[in-house]
DNA sequence: ATGCCCCCGTCCCGGGGA
């Protein structure tokens, strides 16, 4: 089973990207990230049309996942738990075949110090407690998705100039090093340890063509999903063509 | 130090992104 995650930036603005480069057989599970679109205008057909399904979670202009995959979705759950007064759509779990997904939109936090920044950090403890709960089931866990973390100076472009940012802030790395202590591999960092490899880059001053990126989109793996990883990699064609989002899909190979 | 670019919406500017 391949499982890829992407933050397209828009589903409708990239609706045909992602929907050819699904129908091109990339992967069979796809985690998706903000979508920018409410569950009413999300465009279902266009997956049930070429025999995907599709769990969704939106909101209004901002944030917003889903899943699809070739393979029928069970369990499906929506938002984050922790915390009942949290309106942002940035989380969607569900089990598909013996795999239990999540794809993730963590948030931003910038500017930091500040609420935005606090907001992140109890997003990524409710997460933390999330993800330790899973482990339980003793089944494949894939955590995938739009982490907003650059874990190490080796994944950005420029650590010096990133220096404060919530992204790569002392208590972003803490958090997100939990998540690893838990039991959760970086299934990036497992196969190429020593690789500079990036899965965003930003739209501003030809960040593209000067390989200004950073890495922030991730897949975690439960020790069960770890022991069946085959293979992973980010496919850096999709940023590349006219009209792309920003970050481009990650994807790792489990035997399952 | 700031903006570059892109997306959204009771929309032609402003908020948010990273």
């Amino acid at each position: 089973m391949r499982i890829a995650s992407w933050n397209v930036n828009s589903i409708k603005s990239r609706l045909d990207i992602v929907t050819n480069w699904l129908s091109s057989g990339a992967c069979d599970v796809l985690l998706i990230q903000e979508t920018k679109s409410q569950d009413v205008n999300f465009p279902v057909d266009a997956f049930t049309s070429i025999g995907w399904n599709v769990a969704i979670h939106g909101q209004k202009s901002y944030n917003g996942v889903a899943i699809a995959s070739h393979f029928p979705i069970h369990d499906i759950i929506t938002g984050l738990p922790g915390d009942d007064t949290d309106e942002q759509a940035r989380y969607i779990e569900a089990r598909i075949e013996q795999v239990h997904l999540a794809s993730i939109y963590l948030p931003n936090g910038n500017p930091a110090p500040g609420p935005k920044f606090d907001y992140k950090l109890g997003w990524m403890e409710r997460l933390n407690q999330r993800a330790t709960a899973l482990l339980a089931t003793e089944q494949p866990i894939v955590l995938g998705g739009d982490f907003n973390v650059i874990p190490d100076d080796r994944d950005c472009y420029d650590p010096l100039g990133w220096e404060g940012d919530a992204l790569t802030r002392p208590e972003t790395r803490k958090a997100f090093r939990r998540l690893a202590y838990s039991g959760y591999c970086d299934a990036l960092r497992a196969r190429h340890p020593d690789d500079v490899i990036y899965t965003y880059w930003d739209y501003q001053a030809g960040a593209w063509q000067r390989d200004n990126g950073v890495r922030i989109d991730h897949l975690m793996l439960s020790p069960e999903a770890a022991d069946r990883l085959v293979e992973v990699g980010v496919d850096k064609a999709p940023r590349g063509l006219e009209k792309p989002s920003d970050h481009t899909p990650i994807w790792c190979e489990l035997d399952i």
